[in-house]
DNA sequence: AAGCCATGCAACCGCGTGTAG
DNA sequence: GCTACACGCGGTTGCATGGCT
């Protein structure tokens, strides 16, 4: 089957954006509002296809976009969301208040990268450069695993690992799997305790020095029914009847401090594919 | 001053996903 | 279940700019 084309490319601009066709997009958008972007272009009076628009609102027009140089918090930020996250650059700029994808992605790919060559660590695995291959598809079945994988090949292990915005706050927790993970773990330990030594000597505990990471992720039970015939339907009411979802939180052992989550009242197999992130403490 | 090269970034492209009919 | 459509994402490209020779 083969794709129409999003647009009429003989007749629309290509290139650069001249401050006509700023205006007119941010005026439309202002008195319009964002969406429907295949119509925009005519309605607004663009020459542009509707992802062009798209893409020049998002990356550059936005009213709420923070300009300018990124500072060395959100360096690092960037630097443990990608250890965890892989190349997922929307995930990363999500916690970046006023930063694109595309920035994002942009400054990794000419300055984090670099910047991690320099403190030798790779910038993809996040673990030494000298240190040897991990095969990642073995026995380990972490959330880096996934990780990994995904970075690898992003289409074909999807399964591995889902994220989805469910009811799991990862505040402190996601840090903590990096640190206890066989493979990701490198950069991360390796900052914390070439960098960190004020903090590990006031006696900070770990999860104290990893607090800064506020995920506000959450790992759900794959979708089946993506790889098998299972309906979406009765997978939901399967979702339901096992648990509610699980608090990755409790599960690693953090539960005594303060946590909102649901209690786990059911116990589930650990043969059940299903349960791949609780891999660094069920190993 | 001119040419070359490296770098940074805006923009494009192709594909995956979700959804409505 | 199939198809078409709209949107979003990640990888890549190409141009503008600055530094160096």
């Amino acid at each position: 089957m083969g794709r129409s084309p999003c647009c009429e490319k003989e007749h629309t601009n290509k290139g650069a954006w001249t401050k006509e066709e700023d205006e007119r997009l941010i005026n439309y958008i202002k008195a319009h509002g964002e969406g429907c972007w295949r119509s925009l272009p005519k309605a607004a009076g663009l020459l542009r296809c509707g992802k062009s628009c798209r893409l020049r609102w998002i990356n550059y027009l936005r009213p709420d976009l923070k300009r300018g140089n990124f500072t060395e918090e959100e360096d690092e930020l960037i630097i443990n969301l990608h250890s965890l996250l892989g190349n997922k650059w929307s995930l990363i700029a999500g916690r970046l208040p006023g930063r694109t994808d595309n920035e994002i992605k942009n400054y990794w790919n000419t300055h984090i990268k670099r910047k991690l060559f320099s403190r030798g660590i790779d910038p993809q695995t996040h673990r030494p450069l000298n240190a040897a291959p991990t095969n990642t598809t073995s026995t380990s079945t972490s959330t880096c695993s996934g990780n990994h994988n995904t970075n690898n090949n992003s289409n074909s292990n999807k399964s591995q690992l889902e994220f989805q915005a469910i009811s799991m706050p990862l505040t402190t927790v996601l840090p903590e799997l990096f640190m206890n993970n066989l493979n990701c773990n490198a950069s991360f330990k390796s900052r914390t305790n070439s960098t960190d030594d004020s903090n590990s000597s006031s006696g900070a505990t770990d999860e104290e020095l990893h607090t800064g990471i506020n995920l506000e992720l959450s790992i759900s039970q794959p979708n089946p029914f993506q790889t098998s015939s299972i309906k979406m339907k009765e997978w939901k009411q399967q979702q339901l009847s096992r648990t509610q979802a699980v608090c990755l939180r409790c599960h690693l052992g953090f539960n005594s401090q303060a946590c909102s989550c649901i209690p786990m009242t059911t116990t589930i197999s650990t043969t059940d594919n299903l349960q791949r992130y609780y891999g660094p403490l069920d190993l």
